[in-house]
DNA sequence: AACGCTACCAACCGCCGTCTG
DNA sequence: ACAGACGGCGGTTGGTAGCGT
């Protein structure tokens, strides 16, 4: 008798997650935690294969992945990493925190490995020649580094609004004690706040050139104090970490270095929330009509460290 | 404007190692 | 020792956006 397959091919979705799928399973996650990946659609009641759910969780949902363009640094330890052990991407990854194997794959595959080929003395130069914030490596078109990801990345955002009305279906009750704390929900005077707060961030944010290359770097993000931050960050990407919640945001920028809210992927608004006993992920997005949700205590944060910056 | 090509990357596929009964 | 379940891994595919002609 050969190996059952993981799952019924019949009946499945494939092809890109929606965000009710990605909602689904982030909320089945969150209560029953990582595992078990074989009865988890049919428990959850998702129409995908448990290998599916599996890497989606891994390859995006998952609270603690990083987001945005691979740093200078991080392109440099990928090559020597590959050159040290070769194709295995989920070692490499476990050297860079955040990034999936998934995303170093491909990032070799479509970046690195050209250039290594048609630059091999690239990783010899390295150590005399570190990649430095001053020196970025140049794109080849640098108006890719700020394309927004394909529209089938759908990701994990909840930009409809009648989506977050949808309970996620949950079949397996779990006892009352190792549930999850519900998510606070935004007040409307915190969306008030907010909706201020993100017209601030929209029309009067500075010069955007300052968060190149980490050429800011308020606190060191990987010391969990309580400071906010930026993150890695990018052409197209500003993110911020605030550690004591393990909130991570971001924003994007576009060509004339105006911000706002990202809404897909590369460019995106994240909120992640992790607490002691449970992971949580809330997201929010908007588009140019909707009103923004944010957390308010970070935004505020950020809002104090722009204008120390500005000063 | 239309078409073709390229870049990108999420998702899929199949193999393999480990665990469990 | 064995078979099956399960999860992890690396290679590949396919859909989309952007660019050039």
């Amino acid at each position: 008798m050969g190996r059952r397959p993981c799952c019924a091919k019949v009946g499945m979705n494939r092809g890109a997650w929606t965000t009710q799928e990605d909602r689904i399973l982030t909320e089945y996650i969150h209560v029953h935690g990582e595992g078990g990946w074989r009865n988890l659609p049919t428990q959850a009641g998702l129409k995908r294969c448990g290998k599916s759910c599996r890497l989606r969780w891994l390859n995006y949902l998952r609270p603690d992945i990083k987001r945005g363009n691979i740093t200078p640094e991080e392109e440099v330890l990928i090559i020597e990493l590959q050159e040290e052990l070769g194709n295995r991407w989920s070692q490499i990854a476990g050297r860079l925190p955040g990034r999936t194997d998934n995303e170093i794959k491909n990032y070799w595959n479509t970046h690195l490995s050209k250039k290594v080929r048609s630059h091999p003395d690239v990783n010899s130069n390295k150590k005399s020649t570190p990649a430095s914030p001053q020196s970025p490596p140049t794109p080849k078109n640098e108006s890719r580094v700020v394309r927004a990801k394909v529209s089938r990345s759908t990701k994990v955002f909840f930009d409809d609004p009648q989506l977050d009305k949808v309970e996620p279906t949950i079949i397996n009750e779990v006892p009352e004690e190792n549930k999850a704390p519900e998510p606070q929900l935004p007040s409307d005077d915190f969306m008030e706040e907010i909706c201020d707060l993100s017209d601030f961030l929209n029309s009067d944010f500075p010069d955007l050139s300052e968060f190149q290359y980490n050429t800011i770097q308020v606190d060191d993000s990987a010391n969990y104090s309580n400071e906010i931050s930026p993150s890695t960050s990018s052409n197209d990407q500003v993110g911020f970490d605030h550690r004591e919640n393990f909130h991570q945001q971001y924003w994007t920028t576009d060509y004339n270095n105006e911000i706002s809210p990202a809404t897909s992927s590369n460019n995106q608004v994240g909120f992640h929330h992790q607490g002691k006993n449970l992971q949580q992920q809330q997201y929010w997005t908007t588009d140019s009509t909707e009103s923004n949700c944010f957390q308010l205590d970070d935004l505020q944060s950020l809002a104090t460290f722009l204008d120390s910056e500005e000063d």
